[in-house]
RNA sequence: GGAGAGAUGUCCGAGUGGUCGAAGGAACCGGUCUUGAAAACCGGCGAUGUGCAAGCAUCCGUGGGUUCGAAUCCCACUCUCUCCGCCA
């Protein structure tokens, strides 16, 4: 959400500013300042109204302990309350309509943001790493189900398009890069934290999904339960809900986070061709770094942010770019994102890993996350920022893709070897083994 | 799933229809005293909205209702705790 103040005392900033997300708000803006006006308008009355009818409040009590008679006050008293009644429901429908653009207005791009859609992100920096040559490589879908990593005709099979299985080394690849990620963030003195992967509305809200990206996430509704829930796109969504409706002291922050999650979402008319495999499922895994701080530090933190997810993909070894995106790329709810993307050759290009962001005052305007200050004791809102360190559903393919033999075996990325019992390389063998030890357990787990 | 109890400010806790935004205590801040600290004493100490300001309004889990007037009465919901049952 952003400040009322704000937009009263510059609206041909704010239009111009949102215009480089590529949408118009100018309606919605003059409507808002519009209904701001009505509104002040409104309290006004209503309260001078409300004056009255606690000061005639006060006296029919005076009245009655003494034995008087109160009759007339309380014959004024009616005609307040019509006019209060009235008021009130006035104020009430000119208030939701108010709150509902609020909420629908997104936060502002950062100043140093250029405008426009994808076509003017910019890449910041690009890093090279381990490639195959001298034969012809094999793609990622060929190669995890090669290597028996990834089961996609059972995954559609229990749960259609966009579903697949991790089994044998590849679910264990799969938990050794999320371990790996997780110790390192623990280690970097983030709290792990693990929450629950069903929603309450209000969550939806604060994060800025909800209301305009309802129809993004998978809703959980049953006649048992009263309350709407949803699934979580991303732990984001929970920790930006963790310190709601909170005032934390200034000694509380930063707080940092990090969170593991499945993350569930519906991808609405995104399946493209190309897009084979695990590139985008209606569930991935990712771990999540979240951070509130105070405002003086958020561009710190986002740098801290960045630097962390940027050490994770170099320290697996993988060919990446770090992308600063155009406003117009960046989610509604942020003033600015830097994406790392990792290459995934037979795409011919790059696919997001991570994704960082500085929501600044947004999300906590929103969820009424403040802290107070400790020389002035004044309330303030806190910034909020997240970042993904990191998605694996696009790591494995660039793993099994930039790490492939050919003899069609995949190395194993040095960082996670101790993850996987010191194993160098992943090949036809394992998913032999898989095979005919199912039968009586698998000995290696 | 069944039965019961509860939800009040940073915390504990009083308040069952009228001057209650709310007693009292703790914590915290300022002061007196002290070589310093503790203790004691004095003073201060919620949020939000609105207004240039004085002020005014709203908020006692949430949402409705009754009433001239609700923290207090009624209804619904949410959450917490205790006991019983079931259970990964």
């Amino acid at each position: 959400m952003l400040d009322i103040k704000i937009i009263r005392e510059n609206p041909e900033d704010v239009k111009t500013r949102l215009k480089g997300r590529l949408i118009d708000c100018d309606v919605a803006i003059d409507r808002i300042l519009e209904l701001d006006t009505l509104r002040r308008e409104l309290i006004g009355k209503t309260e001078s109204a409300k004056s009255e009818q606690n000061k005639a409040s006060k006296e029919i009590g005076q009245l009655k302990s003494s034995g008087g008679n109160a009759d007339a006050v309380i014959e004024k008293m009616n005609s307040l309350k019509e006019e209060i009644k009235a008021f009130d429901g006035k104020l009430r429908e000119i208030e939701d309509e108010y709150n509902d653009l609020m909420l629908g207005l997104p936060n502002l791009p950062d100043p140093d943001l250029v405008a426009g859609g994808k076509e003017n992100n910019k890449p910041t920096c690009y890093v090279g790493g381990v490639a195959p040559r001298g034969f012809e490589p094999k793609n990622h879908v060929d190669l995890c189900t090669d290597l028996g990593m990834i089961d996609y005709p059972r995954g559609a099979k229990l749960s259609g398009n966009g579903y697949w299985i991790y089994r044998g080394m590849g679910a264990r690849l799969e938990w050794a890069l999320l371990s790996y990620f997780i110790d390192t963030h623990v280690m970097d003195g983030y709290e792990f934290l693990m929450v629950p992967h069903m929603l309450g509305y209000e969550c939806g809200v604060t994060a800025g999904q909800f209301p305009k990206f309802k129809d993004e996430v998978y809703m959980v509704t049953s006649d048992a339960d009263q309350q709407p829930h949803f699934m979580l796109p991303t732990a984001e969504t929970a920790l930006a809900s963790l310190h709601r409706d909170e005032i934390l002291t200034e000694a509380d922050l930063p707080c940092k986070y990090v969170a593991y999650s499945p993350c569930y979402r519906m991808e609405a008319g995104s399946s493209r061709a190309e897009e084979r495999g695990m590139i985008r499922g209606h569930q991935f895994n990712k771990v999540e770094m979240f951070q509130v701080t105070k405002p003086e530090d958020s561009n710190a933190a986002f740098e801290e942010l960045v630097a962390k997810a940027e050490t994770l993909v170099r320290n697996l070894g993988l060919s990446f770019r770090t992308v600063k995106l155009a406003a117009g790329d960046c989610s509604a709810s942020m003033a600015r994102t830097y994406d790392i993307e990792v290459k995934i050759p037979s795409m011919g290009g790059f696919k997001e890993v991570s994704s960082v962001s500085n929501a600044r005052d947004y999300q906590a305007r929103r969820g009424q996350i403040r802290f107070r200050r400790e020389d002035s004791g004044k309330i303030e809102f806190c910034n909020t920022l997240n970042g993904s360190g990191l998605a694996t559903s696009r790591l494995i393919p660039a793993i099994v893709e930039q790490y492939q033999q050919e003899d069609g075996s995949v190395l194993v990325p040095q960082v996670l070897k101790r993850y996987l019992n010191g194993r160098e390389k992943i090949s036809k063998e394992d998913k032999l083994r898989v095979k005919i030890k199912s039968a009586g357990g698998c000995g290696e787990c």
